[in-house]
DNA sequence: GCCAACGTTGGC
DNA sequence: GCCAACGTTGGC
């Protein structure tokens, strides 16, 4: 799951413990949240737009998909008046805090680690958001995270 | 700050 | 339903 520094970090998730990951506005993430994740599941915290970008560290699902609560609210920023109680368009899920990295996994590490060919962030023009990873590539990260 | 890659919107 | 225009993401 990518964030940007400036919106929230694994520093922050420490202290919180967990956090609602609202505000994703995008059906491909929306779909993921709603459907795939599920408690338990292994998270790896992604620094966007950062220098540099990469792995900060790992958190976990601990509430499966639910309807973004923020979307119903009127004049917040990620308001849709499009989504409806009845039907919401927009899915969140809770993640919780598990560890911090001792230093970042940079996202040109993750480009030259063998396994990782494959992952949906080493490709180019991967915008996603919220990206599938698999218990191959996760365990790699987490191994590249606490040797770095 | 640039700009390529994408997703979304809206005219037709 | 096509596709150009536009807005956003995010590496660099």
């Amino acid at each position: 799951m990518k964030c940007e520094p400036s919106a929230y970090t694994i520093e922050r998730l420490a202290k919180d413990k967990v956090t609602g990951w609202e505000g994703v506005r995008n059906y491909q993430a929306r779909n993921f949240m709603r459907d795939e994740m599920q408690v338990g599941d292994g998270v790896l915290f992604y620094a966007s737009n950062a220098d540099p970008s990469g792995v900060t560290g790992i958190a976990e699902i601990v509430r499966a998909g639910y309807p973004d609560p923020f979307a119903f609210k009127k004049g917040h920023a990620y308001y849709d008046e499009g989504s409806r109680k009845d039907a919401p368009t927009w899915y969140t899920v809770d993640v919780g805090f598990v560890e911090t990295f001792p230093s970042i996994v940079p996202l040109e590490v993750l480009k030259r680690t063998p396994g990782l060919e494959q992952m949906m962030v080493t490709r180019k023009g991967s915008r996603l958001s919220v990206q599938p990873v698999t218990k191959a590539e996760f365990d790699i990260v987490r191994k590249l995270g606490k040797t770095s």
